[in-house]
Order: C-alpha cells, then sequence, then structure tokens
DNA sequence: TGCGAACCGTACCGTACGGTACTGAAGGAG
DNA sequence: CTCCTTCAGTACCGTACGGTACGGTTCGCA
C-alpha cells in the first residue's frame, strides 16, 4: 500500500482513482434513477462496466460502496467563501438572498434528494452511520457558509443575535419550512421550483425583520 | 360479502375488524423496532400470530399492508378543535405554544418516525403513493389545527398576514427548523426532547415577532 | 518476449424474502 | 352429529440479492 503509483486522484485528496470516481457516478446514477432497491452490486458493475470483484475490492462491502457514494458526492460540492467585503444592508440582504436560493437548489437536487432518502431509509438500522456522515459532509458545510455570512453581518453591525446558531436555525426554517420533507416524500420538485426565487426573498425579509440590526 | 355479521371494527369506520387492528398494532411495532427491514409478512405472522395467508386476504399484499398501516395509525390521531373562545394576547401565544409543543412531539414520535422513513425509503419508486397518504393523513390534519388557530388570531385583531398558508410556513419552519430531518437520520431525540419547551416558546415569540397585529 | 498485476465478465453459492398451497383445528348453524 | 367457514401453522416455490471464485484479457515493465 501508500506504493510509488501516481494514481490520478478524482477528488481532493479523496484517495480515490478517477475509475473508481466514474464508477460512484455511474452508481449515484442509479440511485437516482430508481432508488436504493435499484442499487444492487450486480447493477453498478453492468453500468460502470467493471466486475463485481472489483467493486468488492475498492469499497469492502454494499455499504462502504454507500458511504463512499456520500462522501464522493460531498467532495463535489465546494462551499464558497464568503467574500470578505464590506457589507452594506442592500449587499447582505442579496447575500442572504443567494444564500437561500443556493439551499433551496441542493436541496431540491436530484441526488441530494436520492441520498438523503438512502441515508433516512438506512437509519433506523445500523446506528444510522450514513446519516451522521450525511449531516458531517452536507449540512456542516452549507452551516459553515451562513455561519460566516451571519457573523459577518453582526461585525458589520447589520444583524443582531444572540446565538449564531439559533439565528441560522431560524432563517433554514423560514427558508424550507416543510419543503425538503415533501420533496423528500415525493412531491414533484419541479412545481416548486419556480417559486424559490419569491420565497427566499420572502424568508430573507422575515428574517431580517426578526435580526436585523435597525431596532 | 357485506353480509350481516357484526364485525367490531377497530378504527372509526375503517373498515377493520379489531384483529386486524392488533396485526396492524404489531406491524407498527415490529416496523419502530426494526425499520422496514425487520418488516416481513412473516415476522409480522409470527409477532401477530396469525398466519401469512391471512395477511394476504386482507391487505392483498406486502404495499397493502404498508398502506393499511399509515392510515391506521393516522386514524388514531385525532386532532383536537380549537374552542371558539374569546382570543387575547396572551391566551393566541399560549395556544401556539401548545401548538408548537404537539407538533414537535408528534414529530418526535417512535411511529410518526418510522412511517416518516416507510415512506420516503418508497418514494423513489411507486410514484410515492405513501408519500401521499402519510402527507394527506398527517400534515393536513395538523395543518387543519394551526390554520384554524391562524383565523381565530385574525379574526381576534392579534395577527396581520396576508397568506394563511405563508403564515404557516413561517410558523411550522420557526418551529421545526430542521430538526425533523436530523431526527430522520437518526439523531438521537431523547436529547433534543428536552429543549422542546423552550424551543417552541421562542419560535412562537419570533412568530408573533413577524405577524403580530400590534403594528 | 516473458512476467505479473489489475481487472472484466460470468458463473456460482447461500440465504432470505414475497407469495401460494395444503393441513388440521375451532366454532357456529342446521 | 354433521356440514361449512375461518384461520393458524407450516411447508413449499421462484426469485433476487450479496458476496466469492475462476478463466481470460489487457497493459505496464524489465
Amino acid at each position: 500500500m501508500r506504493g510509488v503509483e501516481a494514481t490520478k486522484e478524482a477528488g481532493a485528496g479523496s484517495g480515490l482513482t478517477e475509475r473508481q470516481g466514474a464508477v460512484l457516478e455511474q452508481a449515484l446514477r442509479l440511485l437516482v434513477d430508481g432508488g436504493e432497491k435499484a442499487l444492487t452490486t450486480a447493477g453498478v458493475a453492468r453500468a460502470a462496466s467493471c466486475s463485481k470483484e472489483s467493486l468488492y475490492k475498492w469499497f469492502g462491502d454494499r455499504d462502504g460502496l454507500l458511504s463512499a457514494m456520500i462522501a464522493f458526492q460531498a467532495s463535489k460540492v465546494r462551499t464558497l467563501g464568503v467574500s470578505a467585503e464590506a457589507l452594506d444592508e442592500a449587499s447582505l440582504r442579496a447575500h442572504l438572498v443567494a444564500f437561500a436560493k443556493d439551499l433551496l437548489d441542493v436541496l431540491a437536487g436530484d441526488v441530494s434528494l436520492a441520498l438523503n432518502r438512502l441515508a433516512i431509509g438506512q437509519a433506523s438500522r445500523e446506528g444510522s452511520k450514513l446519516g451522521r456522515l450525511l449531516e458531517e459532509r452536507g449540512r456542516r458545510q452549507i452551516g459553515r457558509r451562513a455561519g460566516a455570512l451571519l457573523e459577518a453581518g453582526r461585525k458589520a453591525g447589520l444583524l443582531a443575535f444572540g446565538d449564531a446558531e439559533e439565528a441560522y436555525g431560524a432563517l433554514y426554517g423560514l427558508v424550507v419550512s416543510d419543503w425538503h420533507l415533501r420533496m423528500l416524500l415525493g412531491d414533484d420538485p419541479s412545481g416548486l421550483k419556480k417559486n424559490f426565487g419569491r420565497r427566499a426573498e420572502r424568508a430573507v425579509d422575515a428574517f431580517l425583520a426578526l435580526y436585523g440590526g435597525k431596532a
């Protein structure tokens, strides 16, 4: 192990060859198209044109494959840092609206919904290993972006809150409400997606009414 | 069919004998304990001391059993009507806090979490039939209670909102935020349950700050 | 050219599940 | 007592999946 072979890696330090990344890509496609039931080892091998033996060699077992899929997908989503420019009221609102719209777009994405369904289905069994992983890689990441934005707003005197976590929770709730759950339950997201822009603006307005520093 | 036998029914017009209700009860218990994977026809038959043949006679097939489980559980939860008493600011807040706490308790319940996981896992496949059912029986029901409460508040001049659905969405989001998803993913609810009271109060305060009629 | 590693394709095995068929017992009606 | 319905218990079947083993092929390398 850890030999001199210069294996081209797929992600950032993910330890995966690009061949393995391509396999995970196909696995994700299968999962999105047909749900967990369609994600069989034979199906992945056929779709990715690799052998089952290689799958087990690379990922250990089926659970290892699922974990690798989550980690792989998360490695593709890079949270863009907050530009440390000077914030005024308008630019803060614009940043918040952009964040809210991105959040809705991410949550409504095919792959995100499929992976969340997968982890939720696996949650009761096996100590919710996948759930932890998804939460760590997904929510924490986007939470950091929001936290930085909120902190910048407070430093600029535009936001007033005691607990950043609580403020973020309020923002998240106002933006997402129960839409995420409804999409997870099967509500067609295409009909809802058109309202994302307006919804994000209204939610941010409400958030600013609660935590805006004017008072 | 439709004979004169006076079959004792289990639910309110559910068309189920109490024997069948007892079977569904055992099935729900199996689902809560072990997740969908543990919910096998043989397991249900063994746990409920009935034959597989009876299961198929009563519920058709496995999907029919799942649908019956959701309908059965929903039939047990009766939404209590809003007392049409005169509301003042304090009693409205108390009602909202009670509603918020009930909402959190329901969502954190074992059976609710298990059924939501089941429906979500089944969502990608089969046109999300269970998801629709769960949404219809669950969300709509509790949404009606909230709607009535909000409408009463508006009639009393204590709340100001244009779209009741939007106001309810804000209340729901402020109360629940991403806790439901986290519990579905496997976060231990027992640790979170202790904060439900405080959380409900803070959420209602924020909601009143947004939609309170004082302004 | 020969060697070895990686790997694809496939065949194979054990198991577990959904669904069906059969047997025998309990109980009610005539 | 006898017939008939219902249902528990069990055995059974087909299928599909996870995981493993094997033969054949490609490719890098000395």
